[in-house]
DNA sequence: CAGTTTTTGGAACGAGCGGTACAAAAAGCC
DNA sequence: GGCTTTTTGTACCGCTCGTTCCAAAAACTG
């Protein structure tokens, strides 16, 4: 009963997203996040509460669309490590004109902002850095079984690793590397992993 | 001629740069950049001009600090790849009781946040990173005169990823990875580059 | 249509921001 | 020891921050 809302919770929380994706948790102030999410203020605390509210539930939508792109790139058919060297090729091509743009991914932001030192936050973070951790590791697996793996050591590191290196390719596009030295980047992971 | 300054400049920007990696550029408040440095707000800007070029020289100092760290580190006597394993492990026992602090690297925060925007900060991380870089080259022409290193490809792309790892390690500190995942990821770095 | 409930726009809040103005204080100069 | 030059402490500037308040508007309920 009442009054109802005059737009869609979930669409702004997408939009908040992109604020907070463009512009950082700082940068996303609350007249940006009004003029990106096209609301009121009064809308906008009435809906979700507080700023870190909201950016908690932008940051959850972050992680699970990131979530659904990095499984379904990582499953992809076709032998496993090219499915991997294409994943980490199309990272280093963000930026490029008229294709995804080049912006550092919220988790890392996070982390080295210091976001995560919110408990919620950080959850959220630990839980997703796990999934792609897990991602990666179903994928070394099936390079294993194609044979085409140098495996020593275990498994699960190895997935670590390529996390690690995902976010590491995320920090070296920002921070000015060319796509060449980027692609040498990919290229040098992909010529350890070979058997 | 006339009053000499209450304070030494050079290690007012030792302080600042504290403030500054303790806390982010926007973190480190004029207040708190008083209170680290110990100086007045009018010593400050007369000093330093704005906190910009402040954050600049601090930053500046940081660099140097690190490339002497990082150069001394790989430079150590010994099997190469043996060094490589203690520099990375060292990375991963910061943030233990009454060791290193954990903080985030200023490199990382500065590419995450997008302070490299401005020119003169993306000029001083684009060639730290290039001294990274070729500080883990040497450490790999190193290793490959021992015969120790599995190398395929290019040493210099390999070089390359291996700053990336560094900075990708320093997100996972950061991220509350436990001890025993972090030095899985430099066991995995390692079982890649051995013969 | 009257009454209730909720949303909405906009003004306003106190606090903190980076930066400046200014006069008092301190040291060098002759 | 006066005079100049520079630094220092403090108060203050305009602005933006996240948040709250409140009255008007809108839609559901009987």
């Amino acid at each position: 009963m009442g009054r109802p809302r005059q737009f869609d919770p979930d669409t702004a929380v997408t939009d908040a997203m992109e604020a907070f994706w463009d512009l950082g948790y700082e940068g996303a102030s609350a007249a940006v996040l009004e003029e990106h999410m096209g609301i009121g203020r009064s809308s906008l605390y009435a809906t979700f509460g507080s700023k870190d509210e909201l950016y908690a539930a932008a940051m959850d939508r972050y992680l699970e669309d990131l979530r659904k792109r990095v499984i379904t790139g990582l499953r992809a058919d076709g032998p496993a490590l090219d499915v991997l060297q294409s994943f980490f090729h199309r990272v280093t091509r963000r930026g490029e004109p008229g294709g995804e743009p080049l912006r550092c991914c919220m988790i890392v932001r996070s982390c080295a902002t210091g976001t995560t030192a919110s408990p919620a936050i950080a959850r959220l973070v630990e839980r997703a850095i796990a999934e792609l951790d897990d991602a990666f590791h179903d994928l070394l697996l099936r390079a294993r079984h194609e044979g085409t793996l140098r495996a020593r050591g275990s498994l699960r590191g190895l997935a670590r690793l390529l996390t690690t290196t995902f976010q590491g390719l995320n920090i070296a596009a920002n921070a000015g590397r060319s796509r060449r030295e980027l692609q040498s980047i990919t290229r040098a992971t992909l010529d350890l992993l070979e058997a």
